[in-house]
RNA sequence: GCCCUCAUCGUCUAGUGGCCUAGGAUAUCGCCCUCUCACGGCGAAGACCGGGGUUCGAGUCCCCGUGGGGGUACCA
């Protein structure tokens, strides 16, 4: 038989990084088996479902590279045979009406300190068949309810085992509202039986809801799939994830830079592990490895300095051309046209590969050698710049002679440079840190030949020649404001 | 309250009774490389939630606590 799961999400907000994960789960587990990866939206509650929030799902899926081989079904196209499911389990005696008032029955059974679904069943067993059908007919409304019958609720669960509860501990629920809308218990049983669906993958939140689902397949007559209830994703603080922790989304990941491929390889190994040493996986190499009798049972922390660093791996992984890419749409203004040259390109993007972790961290470390908008940084200015205008300017007219005769390459660069520092009596440092300011506007940035050769000889005397005009009002200011 | 469930370095994890002096990764710190920042290399520090059992032997099995999570809806 072949193996056919589903992920099931609600459309009631974005997809957060525990569906997702999920999702990933389900994927793999349907790649590595050969099984058929079914996609249901769970579209019932309609008031906080909206086509906007399932486009999100969809996009985030796929963005993911999580693809689907039937749906997506909506289960709200169900709810006929929702119905007809839970007035059959009614004309066969499985169920019964209830016509009481919730807000009344919460109130007697607080009271009489029972379950309110023991007080439904005692005023529907009072009201006795008979009865039942007549307030049916003379209109009163009424919700159905499972009848849990005795005896124990067993499934096999991939991850906990072979679970037992027993019936005592599940209540009467209602599966019909007074409305007529089934309820979300009933809705999922009738989906997954109809959808043939042998293994339901799922997060842990559902393993109290399993043995009421368990019940009602029994009672439907319908083929109980295996369960895999997976433990669920927390925030740093070990607390449920929520928007306190910032991202929680993964479309605010792929916002961040995050690459599609390090989300799902950091999503597989949280609750996962391939068993020896490995991390950075390919999406491939998951597939291989991946099998559910794997699956931790404990929940796990969402490390966003963890996801940072393999995605880092990832990125450097990522071919050259699909990086220029990222570059041409993240950097606009003039200048850009110079990523055209795939040479320059490519020997730029080692210059910043290794610098970057994710794909805003490129763009921002690409956009000084792209565009000549220098933007500034204050800190930067000040300490190799400000602090002696005077030493600065000198430092960088000496450059400029000592590099005005030279090839324009890496080693010639350096020994000029090395020359006009000792030539000043000051380490090369001295030079070189205006300079890199002059030629970045940063603190920090490749290495300063790498820099020069990157840049070309043009621009980077344009650079320095403007650094020196900026430092010149400088010198002139500091002597107004000394005299 | 009741029911269920989980528990190894800060974090992700390896570990299925002797291979554990508890391994790897990340993060942190130090050193090396060096013009800065990264990358890389080397190294340090860092965990079996507590208590009882079972056993020659327990991180691993059992029980009880404690802590976290979930359910207990005419939400999904």
């Amino acid at each position: 038989m072949t193996m056919r799961l589903r992920f099931a999400p609600s459309p009631t907000g974005y997809l957060h990084v525990g569906g997702a994960r999920t999702a990933v789960f389900n994927w793999l587990l349907a790649q590595s088996a050969g099984g058929v990866f079914v996609l249901r939206i769970e579209d019932t509650d309609r008031a906080r479902s909206s086509d906007e929030h399932t486009q999100v799902i969809l996009d985030g899926l796929s963005w993911l590279g999580v693809t689907w081989d039937e749906g997506p079904f909506f289960q709200s196209e169900g709810v006929e045979r929702h119905r007809a499911d839970a007035l059959r389990l009614l004309a066969e005696g499985k169920a019964y009406r209830d016509f009481s008032d919730p807000e009344q029955v919460r109130a007697e059974a607080k009271e009489r300190g029972m379950h309110p679904s023991k007080v439904a069943r005692e005023q529907a067993d009072a009201l006795g068949a008979d009865g039942s059908d007549q307030r049916a007919v003379a209109g009163d409304p009424f919700a159905v309810r499972f009848r849990v019958p005795d005896g124990e609720a067993v499934f096999h669960d991939l991850v906990h085992g072979e679970m037992r509860f027993g019936s005592d501990d599940v209540d009467d629920l209602v599966i019909l509202r007074s409305d007529g809308t089934p309820t979300y218990n009933l809705a999922v049983v009738s989906d997954d039986a109809e959808q043939g669906i042998t293994l339901v993958l799922r997060g842990d939140d559902h393993l109290s809801n399993t043995p009421k689902q368990v019940l009602l397949y029994q009672a439907l007559g319908y083929a109980q799939p295996t369960f895999a209830h997976v433990p669920m994703i927390l925030g740093s603080d070990g607390k449920k994830l929520s928007k306190r922790h910032g991202a929680t989304a993964v479309g605010d990941y792929s916002g961040q830079g995050i690459l599609p491929e390090a989300m799902f390889n950091f999503l597989a190994l949280l609750g996962w592990s391939p068993g020896d040493d490995r991390e950075f996986m390919s999406i491939e190499e998951l597939t291989e490895a991946f099998s559910a009798d794997r699956l931790l049972k404990s929940a796990s922390v969402f490390d966003t300095e963890k996801l940072e660093w393999l995605n880092g791996r990832h990125l450097a992984a990522r071919p050259t051309e699909e990086l220029v890419r990222a570059l041409e749409e993240g950097l606009d203004g003039p200048g850009v046209e110079r990523l055209g040259d795939p040479v320059w390109t490519a020997a730029l993007l080692e210059l910043i590969k290794p610098r970057s972790r994710t794909m805003n961290d490129l763009v921002e470390q690409a956009r000084p050698f792209v565009t000549d908008d220098l933007a500034f940084d204050d800190k930067a200015v000040e300490k190799h710049w400000l602090k002696s205008p005077g030493e600065a300017r000198e430092r960088l007219s000496a450059l400029l002679e000592a590099f005005s005769g030279v090839a324009w390459t890496h080693d010639e660069l350096e020994s000029a440079l090395r020359g006009a520092a000792a030539k000043l009596e000051v380490g090369a440092g001295k030079v070189i840190h205006p300079l890199r300011v002059a030629l970045t506007g940063n603190m920090a940035s490749p290495g300063i030949f790498d820099v020069l050769v990157q840049l070309g000889r043009e621009r980077s005397e344009q650079r320095v020649n403007s650094a020196l005009e900026r430092l010149a009002e400088a010198g002139a200011e500091e002597h107004e404001s000394l005299s």
